[in-house]
DNA sequence: GAAGGTGGTAATTGGATGATTACAAGATCA
DNA sequence: TGATCTTGTAATCATCCAATTACCACCTTC
């Protein structure tokens, strides 16, 4: 019950195998970061052989900005979308910030986006993957700033919350939720009503 | 200049270059992450031989389990000094939070602390070194709820600026300080006043 | 002054891993 | 039908890396 597709290695059109590795290697990065993956791991969980996901995007290193790459862009369209909703332009900056965390949540849910760019802000030493990482970072401040209609303080507290959001989640404090008392606290005032979204995928997968 | 002793490799006692060694493993881990840095890095940046380094701690998941450790314990008696002088415990709720997060980036400028924490965090899926990172992250939850007079959202509220700062200082983003204009201006609302400490920090190492 | 404990390294090893090469099976089209 | 392009793998390579082994130099203490 993989949501990464069938592991039955058919013949199938180039570009939407890409697809499939991608969503594999979103997955594998998210949970282990860049350094702590390797290819192969990333091709079982795409259901191809290790040299096929190495051909396709040429490095290791290359993969890894691609799935920066489209995981920022995802993000990046979801909160447009969600601010430039008619009902939404019309909300407080204060009721506008708990909107847009509630689609980050969400967003979330769908798995495969933000852990990846977590594990991209991770790794500000590297050369080339630091880059895109501090790129990408500057990119959804400034959106949030331009076009959401929040000050910097805003933007601050949005980005701050989303951190730990992130942090929880790549720490794994959910699986502490049954049986942690701390946990569920922590986890029950970050994550709020929407609680049920990220217990929920930490099971599936 | 570096911030970890002399690279001449004298006699020491064990204690002393046990010492030395999590100094320098604070400094590589904390850059590099644990699956992205090599024994050989710390011994390097400790001035010693890699197999010593293996030998003193046993694994090099021991030793990072053990600097985890100091870590956590170093933050938790600084925010508990912080907590327990009179003139703070008279301040409201919301200046004490200020006051904690000065305390936080005073211990960000001495160094070797909060990135080994931060990296930690990234690793979740690991089954020894995730359960320490859960344990220790819970630990300092309860610290500043029960000895801090916060609530939890307020307590979530101050992990969450944390957790913001300390993604900032792994992606490195003190580098554009100088050359990127929202950089700049996202450091500055995140570091307030302290700012400086944090810069200095980025070129002294 | 040897005997043993302490602080250290050189050399090596076995496994992992990213990347390359060579090759094969199916599709497409003349 | 056969030439060629696309999709894919098996086998292998070169490198890196944590860990082990075997050793050396100093110090103490009897």
């Amino acid at each position: 019950m993989s949501s990464v597709s069938e592991p039955k290695s058919e013949r199938i059109p180039a570009a939407q195998r890409r697809e499939q590795i991608l969503d594999a290697a979103a997955e594998v990065f998210g949970e282990r970061g860049y350094a702590g993956t390797t290819t192969d791991q990333v091709a079982q969980a795409a259901g191809i052989s290790q040299p096929y996901v190495v051909r396709m995007f040429g490095s290791k290193e290359n993969l890894f900005c691609e799935l920066l790459l489209r995981a920022r862009e995802r993000l990046e369209t979801r909160l447009r979308n969600a601010l430039t909703r008619p009902e939404v332009k019309a909300l407080s900056a204060a009721e506008r910030k708990a909107f847009l965390g509630r689609a980050y949540v969400d967003l979330i849910g769908e798995g495969g986006i933000v852990l990846p760019l977590m594990q991209g802000f991770l790794l500000g030493h590297d050369p080339v993957i630091g880059k895109y990482a501090r790129e990408g970072f500057l990119v959804i401040y400034r959106l949030l700033r331009d076009e959401g209609g929040f000050s910097q303080d805003e933007v601050r507290d949005f980005l701050a919350g989303g951190m730990l959001i992130n942090t929880l989640l790549t720490l794994q404090m959910t699986g502490l939720y049954d049986t942690d008392d701390t946990a569920r606290e922590l986890l029950g005032c970050s994550f709020g009503e929407k609680i049920d979204i990220v217990l929920n995928a930490g099971s599936a997968s």
